[in-house]
DNA sequence: TTCATCACTGACTATATAGTCATTAATGAC
DNA sequence: GTCATTAATGACTATATAGTCAGTGATGAA
């Protein structure tokens, strides 16, 4: 009888010495690794093309060059394989927004990430409508949305982490999201709006003297 | 053989006298608008719930409490009954709007502008999620986005045509699309966002002095 | 009251899509 | 090279939904 438990994506051996955490992920899993990519990235281009409701699986598939069968032996079903590619779009958004410098004044750091919006929905328009499909079914399917509602949380904790140290003492947490919802819907709102008949060029000579007025308002409320 | 000729909803007369407009709209035609006018309501509850696309034919008609065949006898398929809901809704924005006193000032025309979406959000909520949806088709299915663009479009020149009094001589026409870009943007993407997990009270005490940075913002925009 | 018209009905059909599973292909241990 | 394992496949089934149509009932003219 073999000492080895196989497992779902790892081979372990439980007889005491454990060899290397395995020279493992050899040609097969680096395929499987491959072909959840390829799913991935057919998924969120069809996402953005047609909207998640009306895409298929069928969709997805064709567009990877992938059996049907091969879908679901990755994920369970279309929610899922949307959740993880909003997780992802979310995370790729805080990661940009952490690199703030705790030095900057509060113009500069609305500035900034107002700017990192600004960059990752010129760098990202796919995840871009994603999310913004995402923030859609928020309100309308209760089962979906909690699926969400976690990262579209850490979104926004995001943003009051980097406001908070600019925070007066007896500023309201409420005041803080009421901030940093004016914020992204600002951002998402023109962006989306923009989209209507403007190329990028006129998107990017629009924003500017926008942002900064926006920015210039925004400081003033939260300064008084 | 009569010189009547029936047609779809009203009776005209061939033999030189038109006698009335028609007493006509009697009770037939009373119960066909009745009809008509529930299963308009049906479908936008439906719709804000569940989303258009989510929406089935079946969905509408028990909310309305109508048999199914009656929908076809109204509407030749969901795309036709959003689309004159996401126009009757524009109408309805787009009237609000043209009340302004030419007298005001830009600070009051945009206040006045931001305050209509403002009400309308508050008093059409299900209007407001379905313009909401209807924005985003605008980019997804260029089908539903042939028979959509005409109301958004309609919706912006409603918008150029308030601003267009304190235009300066030789200000572009794109200025002022993009210009009512952002503020269409920052009143939906506000209010969308604040949608999640704030009440009617914390969202008007966060719009408040929100609106007043933003206007103060804008109309220095505006004005160079 | 009678009867023709047409709004309304909901069981029915045709079709599209989700999800399954027996089969095939690739991998890697020996 | 052989063979066990598991990834990938796509034809298949079950189900949900769009759209139809023969039948029912309300309306209004005579």
């Amino acid at each position: 009888m073999s000492t080895i438990i196989i497992m779902n994506k790892s081979v372990v051996k439980d007889n005491g010495i454990d060899r290397s955490p395995r020279k493992a992920s050899s040609r097969t899993e680096k395929r499987v690794a491959k072909t959840q990519k390829k799913l991935l990235k057919a998924a969120l281009e069809v996402f953005s093309e047609y909207g998640v409701d009306a895409t298929t699986i069928d969709d997805i598939t064709q567009r990877a060059d992938l059996g049907k069968g091969t879908f679901y032996r990755h994920f369970s079903n279309k929610s899922e394989i949307m959740t993880y590619l909003v997780d992802q779009a979310i995370e790729k958004l805080i990661e940009k927004l952490a690199v703030l410098e705790s030095t900057a004044t509060i113009e500069e750091a609305l500035e900034f990430i107002i700017n990192v919006h600004y960059c990752f929905f010129l760098e990202n328009q796919e995840e871009f409508i994603l999310l913004f499909q995402g923030r859609l079914f928020l309100k309308l399917d209760r089962r979906i949305t909690e699926q969400m509602e976690g990262p579209f949380n850490r979104y926004f904790e995001a943003i009051e982490k980097l406001l908070a140290p600019y925070v007066r003492e007896k500023m309201d947490i409420l005041r803080i999201r009421r901030f940093a919802c004016a914020v992204a819907g600002f951002v998402f709102g023109f962006f989306s709006f923009s989209m209507i008949g403007m190329d990028f060029e006129e998107i990017e000579n629009g924003i500017k003297p926008l942002r900064q007025s926006f920015v210039k308002s925004l400081s003033s409320f939260w300064t008084h």
